[in-house]
Formats: C-alpha cells, sequence, structure tokens
RNA sequence: GGGCAAUUAGCUCAGUUGGAUAGAGCGUUGGCCUCCGGAGCCAAAGGCCGCAGGUUCGAAUCCUGCAUUGCCCGCCA
C-alpha cells in the first residue's frame, strides 16, 4: 500500500515541480509514514516542508499544488494538509478491504521483499569456546542470532548462519589439563587444590567420570604430561556436542560449523599475516608481531604473533573474516556480547587493512541477561563455576517463552529475566499472550467447521462487509507487516517483530470481546472468517521469525 | 585517566532514524462471562524524555558540555 502512495506522491511531485520550472532538479526523497494519530489519516508525508527550500516556496502552497495532483486519483479518499505543511492521505475502505484479498492470496509469501536482493549474508552467532556448556547469555545471542537470519531471508537475503568454533589456543589445553587433573582425582590421587586458573564447575567432574568409564585408566604407564592432548580432545569433542545438543533443544541448527584450528592447518592464518605484511600493515617491535590497527581507527596497535612466536586468537580472527569474504558473502553480521565492544575496531581496521570495506561488516552487540525469579536476582558467577546454563533455563520455561523474552528487547538493551514470570500461565507472561491469539482464531476456525460453515476462497467472500473501524484497522496493521520486515532487516533488530505481533494480538483480543466471527448472517461470517484466516497467517509468519511454535490449542 | 554505550511513568522497556497532543506491559484502583477458549477485554490514575546550552519551521531523537550507571582498555581467548 504505501509503496504504491509513495509512487503516487513521487509523480505529483515530479509534475509541481516542472511547473515551477524544476522539472529534473534534485529533490529530497519522498518519505511516507504513518502518522500516531488516527486523525492525521493513513500516510502523511514532509515532502512540501523538504521542497520549501528547493524551491523556495511556502511549504504549504508546495503541499495544496501536490494535493490537487494526487485528488482523485484511485484508492485515495482524502487528503488534507495540516501543521506547517504536512500532506495527510486517507485512503478508502475499499482500497483496504482489496488489501486483506491481496494479503490472504499472497499466503505464506507476504511479507517476501526483495530488500536483499538476493545478497549473500552470513550470520555468525554463539561462537562460544567450547570449554563448557551453554550459559543464559549464549542464549540470548543465540536467539537472536537465528531470528536475525530469518528475517533477512525474509526480506531478501540469502542468509547463511555460522558458529565458530574457539579450538585452538591455551585455552583448550587449560581445559584438557582441568579434565585431566579432575580425572585424576576420579583415580584417587591426592593432588591438593583445585587450580583456580582451571575451568571451573562440576561438568568436568562428570566428564571425568565419564571418560573413565568409556577409557578405563590411561595413566597406568604414561606420564599424565603426554596425555594432555588426548584429554583436551576428548573434552572439547564432548563439550561440543553437548552445546549442539543445548542449540538444538532450542530449535537452532547452523548452517555451517567453521573450527579456528581449521585456519591455522590450511595456513590460511599465516597467508593473511604475510599479505599484511606485504601491504606493510604489520611491524617487528620487542620480537613480536603488531598490525598497525591504529592507522585504521583502532585505539593502538595489536600483537598478531606473540614473542615467543604463538599467532595470537587475533591473527586468526582476522584470516576467518577474510575467509567469509573470499566465500563470496557481501555482508558479514557477527553476533557478540557487548563485554567485546572494544573488539570491533581491530576487526574493521584488519578488513580495511586487506583492502576490503568495511561496511560489509556489522556486528550486533547483546548486552547481558540478569537472571531473576520471583523479581530476585539469581546468583550467577562463572568464577565459582555457578551458571544458569541455556539447558536448565529452556527445560525449565520452554523454548518459546526462552525465546521470546530474548527477543523482547533491542540485543544492545540490557534484559531482565524472570523465570516465575517467563513459566506463568497468565496475562503477566506476553509469550503466551501472543500465542493464545493463534490458537484461540484457530478454536474459532475449528468451531465454524464443525458447525459445517464453509470457508470461502477469498474471492468468494463479500469483504465489503468489513466496515468496523477495528476490521479496518487490523488490515492496515496487518498490511504494515513487510514494513517492519525490512526495518528489523536493516536494523538488525528482531525485537521490532516481538513488538508487532504483541500489538496485532491486542488488536485481535480486543476485537473478539467485541464481536463474535461466528454470526447467523452467513455472508458477514464468510467475511469475517477470511480475516480471522489472514490474522493466522500473519501470526505464523511472524512466530517463524521468531523460531517459536503456533499452537493450535493451548 | 582514555574509549564505547545507556539515562523516557512506581518497575521493565518501546518510540516508525528530525514530525503533529511521548506509547506499551507489569504494578495500583474500578468494572466485564446466559455468548466462537476469561491464558481474554474495558476504564482510570501515573511524565520537566538525567541537567544545561546549541542547531531549525519543528528535538526524546542531531551537536557540545556536565552528572550518574554499565562495559572495555593483556604479547588471554
Amino acid at each position: 500500500m504505501k509503496e504504491r502512495l509513495t509512487e503516487y506522491v513521487v509523480k505529483a511531485v515530479e509534475q509541481v515541480c516542472g511547473d515551477y520550472g524544476r522539472a529534473g532538479e534534485p529533490v529530497p526523497a519522498v518519505v511516507l509514514e504513518q502518522p500516531k494519530e488516527k486523525k492525521f489519516g493513513d500516510f502523511a508525508t514532509n515532502i512540501a516542508m523538504q521542497l520549501a527550500g528547493v524551491l523556495k516556496k511556502n511549504p504549504r502552497e508546495i503541499a495544496a499544488a501536490i494535493k490537487a495532483q494526487l485528488e482523485n486519483l484511485p484508492d485515495i479518499e482524502l487528503v488534507s494538509i495540516a501543521g506547517p505543511g504536512f500532506i495527510n492521505m486517507t485512503l478508502s475502505r475499499a482500497s483496504w478491504q482489496q488489501r486483506l484479498g491481496v494479503i490472504c492470496r499472497q499466503g505464506r509469501r507476504f511479507g517476501d521483499l526483495d530488500y536483499g536482493a538476493g545478497r549473500r549474508v552470513m550470520v555468525e552467532f554463539v561462537s562460544a569456546n567450547p570449554t563448557g556448556p551453554l550459559h543464559i547469555g549464549h542464549g540470548r545471542g543465540a536467539a537472536v542470532g537465528d531470528s536475525l537470519a530469518r528475517i533477512l531471508r525474509k526480506a531478501g537475503f540469502t542468509a547463511i548462519t555460522e558458529y565458530y568454533v574457539n579450538d585452538a589456543g591455551n585455552q583448550m589445553e587449560t581445559l584438557g589439563r582441568s579434565l585431566l587433573w579432575r580425572y585424576r582425582e576420579l583415580l584417587g590421587e591426592s593432588l591438593g587444590d583445585y587450580p583456580e586458573t582451571f575451568y571451573q564447575g562440576d561438568y568436568l567432574i562428570e566428564l571425568a567420570k565419564q571418560f573413565l568409564q568409556e577409557k578405563g585408566n590411561v595413566l597406568e604407564d604414561a606420564d599424565p604430561e603426554d596425555k594432555v592432548g588426548e584429554f583436551t580432545e576428548y573434552a572439547s569433542r564432548v563439550i561440543l556436542d553437548g552445546i549442539r545438543d543445548d542449540l538444538a533443544g532450542f530449535g537452532i541448527h547452523f548452517d555451517n560449523w567453521a573450527s579456528e584450528k581449521s585456519f591455522f592447518q590450511d595456513g590460511k592464518v599465516d597467508d593473511v599475516i604475510r599479505e599484511l605484511r606485504h601491504r606493510e600493515m604489520v611491524y617487528e617491535q620487542d620480537d613480536a608481531l603488531w598490525f598497525a590497527s591504529s592507522r585504521m581507527g583502532d585505539e593502538k596497535d595489536r600483537v598478531v604473533v606473540r614473542s615467543n612466536g604463538v599467532k595470537t586468537y587475533f591473527a586468526s580472527d582476522i584470516a576467518y573474516h577474510k575467509d567469509k569474504h573470499d566465500r563470496g558473502f557481501d555482508w558479514m553480521i557477527d553476533v557478540w556480547g557487548a563485554d567485546h565492544h572494544g573488539y570491533v575496531p581491530r576487526i574493521k581496521a584488519a578488513l580495511q587493512a586487506l583492502g576490503i570495506d568495511e561496511s560489509c561488516f556489522s556486528v550486533v552487540l547483546v548486552q547481558l541477561v540478569s537472571l531473576l525469579r520471583d523479581g530476585q536476582p539469581v546468583a550467577m558467577s562463572t568464577r565459582a563455576g555457578q551458571f544458569v546454563t541455556l539447558r536448565e533455563v529452556v527445560d525449565e520455561v520452554g523454548k518459546d517463552a526462552a525465546r521470546f523474552f530474548f527477543l523482547m528487547r533491542r540485543p544492545d538493551s540490557h534484559l531482565d529475566f524472570d523465570l516465575e514470570l517467563a513459566k506463568s500461565q497468565s496475562n503477566e507472561n506476553p509469550v503466551y499472550y501472543v500465542q493464545y491469539a493463534h490458537a484461540r482464531i484457530c478454536s474459532i476456525l475449528r468451531k465454524s467447521s464443525e458447525a459445517g460453515i464453509r470457508v470461502l476462497q477469498v474471492n468468494q467472500a463479500d469483504l465489503s462487509l468489513l466496515t468496523s473501524a477495528e476490521e479496518i484497522e487490523m488490515i492496515k496493521k496487518m498490511d504494515s507487516f513487510p514494513h517492519v520486515v525490512e526495518t528489523a532487516a536493516r536494523y538488525l533488530e528482531p525485537h521490532r517483530i516481538t513488538y508487532y505481533v504483541s500489538d496485532l494480538a491486542a488488536m485481535f483480543h480486543s476485537y473478539y470481546n467485541k464481536n463474535r466471527v461466528i454470526s447467523d448472517d452467513r455472508d458477514l461470517t464468510g467475511a469475517r472468517l477470511i480475516l480471522i484466516t489472514a490474522l493466522r497467517q500473519i501470526f505464523q509468519l511472524g512466530f517463524d521469525l521468531l523460531g517459536i511454535d503456533a499452537p493450535t490449542s493451548m
């Protein structure tokens, strides 16, 4: 609707500019918005004020000229000028009724945009080190990343999801040594206090038991030092499998898993360092090799090869991001914890140094989650190894509630996650509210089917019977769905979808309480069944973008 | 000390990227089932958009300064 109307206005603006002898001059883009106040109509534009400077005319005069062009066009019922020069347009009721037919006929394709124009985008998220189970913070990143990929696909991008496994570096050795220690304790050795620098948490004790059960005593005639590698390999493999399971339970399946270790093994890290050297973007100092990121806007230079010869995590990360680009992705989106925000400039600097336009790289920073229970903070301390795992949360509140809560706020906004609230089956709980709307619609459709009422084809129903303000408002809301998808994609903000489905649910619940869909009036019933069928479709599309189910009964 | 971000109703947060009288949920108060699912609906109260300047037709939104809060500042990952 908006698109068609925008075209109208663009043409009117061209005409008016011509009349003023300014044809072909650059003019500001025509932007339509939906006014907050209903009395200002369905769409409004400030183009007359924008043109005032270009045409050197009074904005209201320009608005009047544009208005004259717009009147009597199909669909447009009323054009008015308000305030300093806003042009408010009201569409005819019939045009909205027809719009409902279009929405129905498009079905699942409604809201499919060509905004992305098929461009290839990679969304990388979670990417937690395989040193322990996923916790609730990872859960938020997972929900955001997965939802973003879904939204981007809807918006016309080709989106691939990827998990980058940090399976290299000294943390891996620490993990192996941690497991080895737990294992030896299990065998009855007294080794003293468990080192603070080792990975805390009982999961390693469990893992040690599992190791013992599977492999028995592997230290009988071996030096424990020689076995660190085996323990490392075992721990990271089992933990990564666990992470995979946890994500599957959360409804998340990655298209691809990338291994940091493989970038070292394939020589890609060396290659990228060589290229940086060739481009004279690195230098040696204090026996280490530094990347001159400060030349590209970073605060200071960063080490890529330490003085002991070991390449840093940053070095492999450069190779990884270059590899993404080389794989043909037009846009790389990384979802990171907000505590890593300082890391953004150095990756951008690295891309720039490699001659890659940094604008193809975006980072979505996800803020911490505060876990509450009945409003009281739940103690969480990674140091003591006491964290609430994603699995525990999903087991307790369910996949849908967890995902919905994670997507209720802007990613970079702090999030309070109340376990009791997420579990409660009451009006306090927003996820039940929206799912209930869908279930209710399904219930009505079941009822009508039981009563032997045939749901008519769209073109058989008389949609002109949908005359109430609530009905037209709901059609308008449904009509705005594509726009919501587009802005969610543009700004990488899934919460816009969450708000949208909540709004739509509120409109439907309110409508339901005032009106009966199934009545003695056969024609009206037919039209209203079309209306709620369309609503059900929109809920399903919205839920799909959030990764939650659309229950037919609850 | 430097950097990044935040500050909107009692609480938790939206705010269409500069638009018209700033919105929602929860909480509070009071109403609504003879009826398609009450996991719902309706209504009321609640605001100096942190403070002070600036930019312009117009600012919660952009700029500057200040205050407060969080995060980051390793040859860890």
